[in-house]
RNA sequence: GUCAAGGUGGCGGAGUGGACAAUCGCACCAGACUGUAAAUCUGGCGCCCGAACGGGCUACGGGGGUUCGAAUCCCUCCCUUGACA
């Protein structure tokens, strides 16, 4: 087996840990951040960028590679990671997140298009945004998918609970997810058992359950009990307040086995959301507002520049204020961009809508939460991550 | 010089007697951003007071007029563009 992870060190005080997650395509030194190529692509990076900026792993998109450009393609190239030229670790994620929120995601300018989902313990019946025409998601469909998208990490299928569905609905979701990660354990064994190339793909079970500890537990007991290589917690309590996602990971951190990762699904809430998790027991998690804030001219900053709880640690490069400013966007930060270009040039850039900007800002924003990790790590292993965190965070919420 | 069309907020451009401090787009300002249907979305955008409902002032080239009421109608002046000389 091409899978495993083992613990480096684990901190005294918290549940914080530093372990090493190998994979049929390399290591992946946690804490890690994943950065986010739905498409095969972290937007306007290329692979070389990426591992400029010290990236590890990248997590790619099954809904989306499926619908375009198809699976076949993909399997052509022998998976996505050939594709966009990209030879480090990768993960895919089953679907189920973008299948589950289709619905209010209508763009405007797409609104000619049934976007309705429907969910029944089957699966997820839904119509493509690309051109409308009616499919359906199953755990054996997920699992087939993501085996040919070829990931060395790939998610079950889900369905994601929500704060704006109803008690019933997310009890019905609750339910479903566990007979889903059920059956997408056993497509996996068996796709795993036919394999002849020699390679191997991790399967991680999802923990559902929101706020509630009693769900999250059990969740988590069925996910160890069933036999999955990961262990991933997911839905919309994993999101931008650190506060919740603290709650939710509060319900499991005592029971984290040492020889499984921990992967946080879309885990948001910036600097002090990724201290909040670390601190309970996350080992590597993945986020598209990191790359889509660098797009929007929001760009990370070190508690050396000003960065702190207050400002989300980032500042808006497209503010006037920053026109003609010489300065890189952080006096800390050893990025390519922050190495060669003004705050006054970037801010022109995205201002004037060049594609240049776009890449300038992606690089500059993964950089520094891959910096982030690696700083986070290192203090993990010298006993002072708690020393860390209060230099950040300043007065600790815990 | 004659004829024609036109002059509206930072810009473009609607409106052509009351519902107009004036649609909309751009620019500008602020905010948001979860397993990316996001280089997207939301809000603000004459000045002053107010937390808010709201109130006051100044404004559709200048001046004058008609009218209870004018960005809108009339007179006149200035300016721009096109055609003819």
């Amino acid at each position: 087996m091409d899978f495993s992870f083992k613990l480096v060190k684990k901190d005294q005080k918290t549940h914080a840990r530093a372990g090493t997650i190998s994979t049929p395509h390399g290591k992946i030194e946690t804490p890690a951040f994943s950065p986010v190529a739905t498409k095969a692509s972290v937007k306007g990076l290329t692979s070389e960028d990426l591992k400029e900026a010290n990236t590890q792993v990248v997590l790619a998109n099954a809904y989306h590679l499926y619908l375009r450009p198809g699976v076949e393609t993909i399997e052509n190239f022998g998976g996505f990671a050939p594709f966009m030229k990209w030879e480090g670790p990768t993960i895919t994620d089953s679907g189920g997140y973008q299948v589950s929120f289709l619905w209010q995601k209508t763009r405007k300018k797409e609104q000619g298009i049934r976007n309705k989902a429907r969910v029944t313990d089957f699966g997820m019946y839904f119509y493509s945004h690309i051109d409308g025409s009616e499919h359906v998601l199953t755990p054996k469909i997920s699992m087939e998918i993501q085996h040919a998208l070829a990931a060395d990490i790939i998610m079950a299928l889900d369905q994601p609970m929500s704060q704006r569905f109803s008690r019933e609905k997310n009890k019905d979701a609750y339910i479903r997810t566990l007979k889903w990660e059920e059956e997408s354990f056993k497509v996996w064994k068996e796709l795993e058992s036919k394999r002849k190339n020699g390679s191997f793909q991790a399967l991680f079970g999802i923990i559902q359950g929101q706020t509630d500890k009693k769900l999250r537990r059990e969740c988590l007991k069925f996910i160890l009990d069933t036999g999955f290589p990961g262990i991933a917690i997911g839905d919309e309590s994993i999101g931008a307040d650190p506060r919740i996602t603290a709650k939710s990971l509060d319900a499991i951190s005592h029971f984290l086995p040492d020889d499984k990762p921990l992967h946080a699904l879309g885990l948001g809430g910036g600097p002090e959301g990724v201290f909040e998790a670390v601190t309970r027991g996350v080992d590597i998690f993945d986020n598209a507002s990191v790359t889509r804030m660098a797009r929007t001219g929001l760009l990370f900053i070190y508690p050396e520049d000003g960065g702190k709880v207050g400002n989300k640690f980032r500042l808006n490069i497209k503010s006037g204020r920053f026109k003609g400013d010489r300065k890189p966007i952080s006096k800390k930060c050893l990025c390519y961009t922050c190495k060669n270009y003004s705050r006054g040039y970037i801010h022109h850039l995205l201002v004037s809508e060049e594609p240049l900007g776009v890449r300038l800002t992606t690089i500059h924003n993964i950089h520094f939460y891959n910096d982030l990790m690696i700083r986070i790590r290192k203090a993990i292993i010298e006993d002072r991550f708690l020393e860390l965190k209060k230099y950040w965070l300043g007065r600790s919420r815990v």
